[in-house]
DNA sequence: CTTACCACTTACTTTTCGTAACTAACTATA
DNA sequence: TATAGTTAGTTACGAAAAGTAAGTGGTAAG
């Protein structure tokens, strides 16, 4: 896939985060630390993608992934600096959609 | 596709400009009216998607469509209210991109 | 009569997504 | 010991969406 000419930092914002469910994640990332089961469950993700999109965000340093060994095992799932920079843009996005939808 | 339990309106609204190329498209329009060409050749979309995006935009109110019966004919596409609405949101992520990547 | 312009369509290939079943590691119950 | 249950994934496969390239229709200039 090519990048647009006008500002590739845009342009890639929007591929990133306009991914299918990234959205949704991130909303609901923003609520605090979640485990795999509790994303999974708020929205009708699968598994395989959900997994997909977690590998995606920890990569781009969005979220964070802590392992707590216990029975069975728990995961979390954690915003980080860079990840909770993106609450703005959510807020609007929420807000234009209680205003026109 | 089902809808999140969550937020139906965020979860809406993530669908539909969370869709390939809708903020850059979206982005595009920010600046004034624009012709088909003109949004084709400020990224690299191809033809057949930037007009089933355009349609879909058009069908939820968020742009309009003038023909202008020149030679060659002219497209015009321009943000309505509801689609000025979305520019919080662009510029909020246009924000983050400047910030973090 | 050919070329060119614009705004699309159409046909076809490749990539992504959705669904469901399966795995690993461990515990609790019978 | 065997069976079932927990979480956090992975795998396989068909369906849907996106990418690519060529074609269409209307007009006019050369």
């Amino acid at each position: 896939m090519k990048e647009s000419a006008l500002c590739p930092r845009l342009a890639k914002s929007m591929d990133l985060i306009g991914k299918r469910w990234m959205g949704l994640i991130l909303y609901q990332l923003l609520d605090g630390p979640q485990r795999f089961n509790e994303i999974e469950s708020s929205m009708p993700i699968s598994g395989r993608l959900l997994s997909e999109r977690l590998k995606e965000l920890e990569k781009e340093g969005i979220v964070e992934r802590h392992v707590y060994t216990e029975v069975p095992v728990r995961v979390e799932y954690t915003l980080t600096e860079k990840g909770q920079g993106l609450k703005g843009a959510i807020d609007e996005i929420e807000n234009w959609s209680k205003r026109w939808l």
